[in-house]
DNA sequence: CTGAAAGCGCTAACAA
DNA sequence: TTGTTAGCGCTTTCAG
């Protein structure tokens, strides 16, 4: 399938020139006679020459490589192996939600990632992606931290100790979490001043005053942010936050639907339900709509994310849409920055959100 | 922020032995005695040494990385510039459809994304994600080809000069897209078999004898596949494919949108609308919905995907799932088994799809 | 504008 | 079991 792959050497000699002067052509193009680049040019495609990064990267002692490594929220052990069953080409389900085999998407950190790729490219860089999983991030963010000029790390998939072993090598940027020290640059959103807006619609605009927070995981500081958003827009109302407790779901839609049946059932359902975000609220909706409860005149539902199904639900979903793209744009730009002057004043940048009025609150 | 990163030497040097010692040690600790590789195992911590991959790439001439290219439909001067602005931290709108300036997200490609991520994971590879935008993916390829061990292209998003000249030096697998040559291992979906199926269902099932086609762009490799299982069914039915032409929407929800009204306005609602993707079908239920028009009473509308939101829409939108997680895990699994025996007889792989029959069908 | 030569940090025979 | 040594393919002074 392969020969062995043509070097500078081979390119030298077929031009007649030096590797020293392929190698400007390649890099500065401009230090080089037309005559001579064109004459190198040539050969390159003749030999169909591909620059080994490898041996780029170990002389120029850069990589042009930015790292991504976000959470993994699969744990190993439950990600099927691939099965090389063969049922035929086609099956047939009738409204089957899921058991499609595939886990749900992960929308935030998919955009994120693409925000990342977009503005790597840009600015001329590579994006190199890893996920945490299992017990050890450790063996894979070494094994990342070796191939990159500079790491991107989301929210809280590394651990304290390591990021700053890694920071002392890399420049690392942070993205959502809390910031962490000052060794690290980092981007943030409004979380908390998203959702206390919207609460505050609800309240002084919907003039409701019985509402109830449906929350992720405790140990999110996405979630932490928002539950304070929540909070300071009840306490600003005077309300108590805790007159009716804080639900969790886990951000995930399924448990979010179990939990609103079971309000339903138990007739307990609040005059507002501020999700923490938009597949809780989605699943809350859902059932809602299935139990025959009007959205948003009898309760009224709110996410966040501004995920896209939150536009094609009925009614649509009133939200804080969040720049998730962009996160990962801005990442890029500061890594990309930061590499540029390595000694500038580390940079911490919150992204603005935008609150979206729609059905399921100002229907 | 950073001196100078330790090498094999100082670690070497810090522990009192050879730099080989070192390096067995990271790569077979089999083969060190227990005493010295705790030694150098205290060192490599101590010193906080990360082993340069480039350097490794250079001398076992594998990078341990597996490159995924995917066509950007962005061209380069759509992209806006990050902004600066700062219009504080929170904005508020009505019922916003988009306006946030945010592309829409494109769920295949993050999905397959995904999927090659996990399967990398697996196989203890790591992904180097490149897109192709503007004219030339020419340079990125060629600059993602020197990186990696393989590499992962999507569709038609390089050339096939290009894409031959690159398999003459490492191992290529094409996602999605015809086959092209058995220069390469292949991955794709039942794409005419499973819309044949629906559209089967439609017509015997349903007894619907008026159906009509909305495609995507005529140049997209799965648009023809999938309008060819279309035309199969409707010849086996004895029916006439060209007796409603098929319609074209670029695969986009807008576009989708404006076709719809301007079918609903000119009274020209077939009734079946057969769409070669769900943002196109999504599209056309809303303009439905919003027009009164009952689904699937008047019209049925089916769609491509089975994306998310196809099932948050009133009414849940029929459709064929197509695995793309899987196609991305599938892919990666073939590189990585044709990276371990280069020599193999090429690979091609259709994954099977799932006909979902939910309201807008089967109401 | 071009060439010669010295590494970059690591792996993989081969020796010991 | 461990050490020695010769590259891997490229960039980058420094001369010319």
């Amino acid at each position: 399938m392969s020969e062995k792959p043509p070097t500078v050497y081979d390119v030298a000699a077929h031009a007649g020139v030096s590797i020293a002067t392929v190698s400007r052509v390649l890099r500065r193009p401009g230090d080089v006679r037309e005559v001579t680049r064109s004459k190198v040019l040539g050969s390159v495609r003749e030999l169909g020459y591909v620059p080994s990064a490898s041996a780029r990267g170990l002389a120029a002692r850069r990589t042009g490589v930015v790292g991504v490594f976000f959470p993994g929220f699969d744990a190993a052990w439950e990600i099927p192996e691939l099965s090389d069953a063969e049922d035929g080409l086609v099956r047939m389900v009738r409204d089957s939600d899921d058991s499609l085999g595939q886990r749900p998407p992960d929308l935030y950190f998919d955009a994120v990632l693409r925000g990342a790729e977009l503005e790597a490219w840009r600015r001329g860089l590579v994006l190199m992606v890893g996920a945490g999983r299992g017990s050890d991030p450790e063996s894979v963010v070494r094994d990342i931290a070796g191939r990159v000029d500079g790491l991107v790390v989301l929210a809280r998939s590394v651990p304290d100790d390591l990021l700053n072993a890694i920071a002392h090598r890399i420049p690392v940027t942070l993205i959502a979490g809390p910031r962490r020290g000052d060794n690290f640059d980092h981007v943030s959103v409004a979380n908390s001043e998203g959702i206390r807006a919207l609460t505050h619609h609800v309240i002084s605009e919907l003039k409701v005053r019985q509402l109830q927070y449906l929350g992720g995981p405790e140990d999110s500081p996405d979630d932490v942010e928002r539950y304070a958003g929540y909070c300071e827009a009840l306490r600003l109302a005077g309300l108590d936050p805790l007159a009716l407790p804080p639900l969790r779901a886990g951000f995930r839609r399924e448990t979010a639907r179990e939990l609103a049946r079971g309000l339903v059932a138990a007739g307990k359902l609040p005059r507002a339900l501020i999700c923490a975000n938009d597949q809780m609220a989605l699943g809350v909706l859902d059932v809602l709509h299935r139990a025959g409860i009007a959205v948003p005149d009898q309760v009224i539902v709110t996410g966040f994310d501004g995920i896209d199904s939150g536009r094609a639900s009925v009614p649509t979903l009133s939200t804080v849409f969040q720049p998730m793209e962009t996160l990962g744009r801005e990442a890029v730009r500061i890594m990309a920055d930061r590499l540029d002057s390595p000694d500038a004043e580390p940079v911490s940048k919150r992204l603005p959100v935008t609150v979206l009025l729609r059905g399921s609150s100002d229907g």
